[in-house]
RNA sequence: GGCUGAAUGGCAGAGUGGCUAUGCACCGGAUUGCAAAUCCGUUUACCUCGGUUCGACUCCGGGUUCAGCCUCCA
């Protein structure tokens, strides 16, 4: 039975769907106007290990990761590029897909974009300007009044009078109080706009995703994700507006992921101290980059460096390694739903901890250890290598041939591979002949282009360093 | 200033009131012509000060340090 923490509660909540059998999930996605970091990276992962591991446990899963492709930030990008702001989502929604099928992420079943949503967003701040939660200021913006929703700073465990404490914006005079936030904008001149009972404008960022969230999970539904820094006040407004909209609870599990940092540092976008997913996959593969974030927490800081990326990526050879071993030595692979129940069993209760990865891939290790240790041909082995790798694609993990992964070139290639095969035909050569200098020059040659051999049963593999 | 959360072995990172985490790295052994891979083994821990307890790294309290949020941000 899963278990997640809840940040409404700050406790670990047995997880049980609202309607049995299906999950509602919302995630707060990208703002399309640049790469993805490796931050975004993140939340991709985590929730789609979460995503995963519902469907697994066989749950109907209506999983909802959103587009914001209207802001301030992508009106800002357009007109620096000279751009439309559509070319510049457009462009930038294929980047984050690109980086989403390397990192193995699991399509959501619906991707809303904000420019889609308007209508609903509209009727929605109709709707709170009806009931007294929100007003239409003079200079055409409509506001979202903190003051008339009781339950404001309840996710992020705030008071309205600790808020004004720290506040440190200068006090906006359109705002009645200026902890109030906006809901719609009015157009300036030039800007992409949308029509609306106060003028043209465009929406603010929290209504979109309490629209968006409405229209395709309903009033209510479960599970709301996003990083932890959306806690407050994104998420916190997101209650807000869609609490008082519908007179209903909202999302009853919130999750938040923790941060990835650099040096004990926030990686983020106004810091600049961000590497784009991109830039990691020039010398990692999304594979080693999902592994290193699913070894620790997903709570937890998530420190990055290339000692950590290169770690990950030993540790999935040994994985790799382990089922290229277990094939090449004539073993095969246990019926589907033949697998090794203790280590299923403790693989599921790591990931029912509120998605304990860390601990699920250990799992995988001692698997691979026993696996290692058993015989390739028995039946024990094949039982075992099944376990491996379904638990592995449990967690979007080792669903690749083993031999091309460890083979696989990143960039700059070398040798091609008929060169390496010819030079290990002449070492085989060299090694019956007992010329054993001829066949360690051979072996040198190839380290130094970066390929490792193992001779094994009368055989020699190669992989790549 | 307010509110969160965290401090584990060389590095990363789980977990538990008394019993091997796991991976990477290191060392020793097996295996190998020598390697590589694999296996076996060893070494290195729980920020600090009090308290609870037969027993605490694990629970409670104080302290210290670090991070995040309070402003766009995953």
């Amino acid at each position: 039975m899963l278990h997640i923490y809840n940040t409404l509660s700050r406790k670990k909540e047995r997880f049980e769907p609202r309607v049995p059998g299906e999950v509602g999930l919302y995630v707060c996605g990208m703002t399309v106007y640049d790469y993805c970091h490796v931050g975004h990276a993140r939340v991709l992962v985590v929730f789609d290990v979460l995503y995963r591991h519902l469907l697994a446990a066989g749950l109907k899963v209506n999983y909802v990761r959103n587009i914001t492709d209207v802001d301030d930030k992508i009106i800002a990008r357009a007109v620096e590029q000279g751009k439309t702001m559509s070319e510049v989502t457009d462009r930038f929604i294929n980047e984050m897909n690109t980086d989403a099928t390397s990192l193995g992420i699991l399509k959501p079943t619906h991707e809303p974009r904000a420019t889609e949503t308007i209508e609903p967003m509209v009727s929605m701040i109709e709707t709170l300007i009806a009931s007294g939660h929100a007003y239409a200021a003079d200079n055409g913006d409509v506001y979202y009044s903190v003051n008339a929703f009781e339950g404001y700073g309840k996710l992020s465990g705030r008071k309205l009078e600790e808020l004004r404490a720290g506040e440190r914006v200068a006090v906006d005079t359109a705002k009645n109080d200026p902890l109030d936030f906006v809901l719609w904008k009015a157009a300036k001149a030039d800007e992409p706009s949308w029509e609306s009972p106060w003028g043209n404008g465009r929406p603010g960022w929290h209504i979109e995703c309490s629209a968006m969230s409405r229209e395709l999970l309903g009033d209510e539904f479960d599970i709301h994700g996003g990083g932890m820094d959306l806690q407050f006040p994104h998420h916190e407004n997101e209650i807000a507006q869609s609490e008082a909209a519908t007179g209903k609870s909202f999302a009853r599990y919130w999750m938040h992921n923790g941060f990835v940092r650099i040096d004990d540092e926030k990686m983020s976008k106004s810091l600049g101290n961000f590497f784009t997913v991109r830039e990691v996959l020039k010398s990692y593969t999304g594979e080693e980059m999902r592994l290193f974030i699913l070894g620790s927490h997903y709570r937890s800081p998530l420190n990055y460096s290339t000692a950590q990326l290169d770690s990950a990526r030993q540790a999935l050879r040994r994985l790799y390694t382990s089922l290229k071993s277990f094939s090449e030595a004539g073993g095969a692979f246990a019926a589907d739903d033949v697998l090794d129940t203790a280590a299923v069993a403790r693989f599921d209760d790591a990931l029912n901890d509120d998605l304990n990865t860390a601990e699920a891939v250990s799992v995988l290790h001692d698997v691979a250890n026993s696996l290692n240790k058993a015989n390739a041909e028995s039946e024990q082995a094949g039982v075992l290598a099944n376990t491996l790798k379904q638990l592995g694609s449990r967690i979007g993990l080792l669903g690749d041939d083993p031999v091309a992964v460890l083979q696989r070139a990143l960039g700059d290639e070398g040798l091609d591979e008929s060169a390496i095969e010819a030079l290990i035909k002449e070492r085989i050569e060299a090694r019956a002949a007992k010329d054993f200098a001829r066949s360690d020059e051979i072996r040198d040659t190839l380290v130094e282009a970066g390929i490792i051999l193992e001779d094994k049963d009368g055989k020699t593999n190669w992989r790549r360093s």
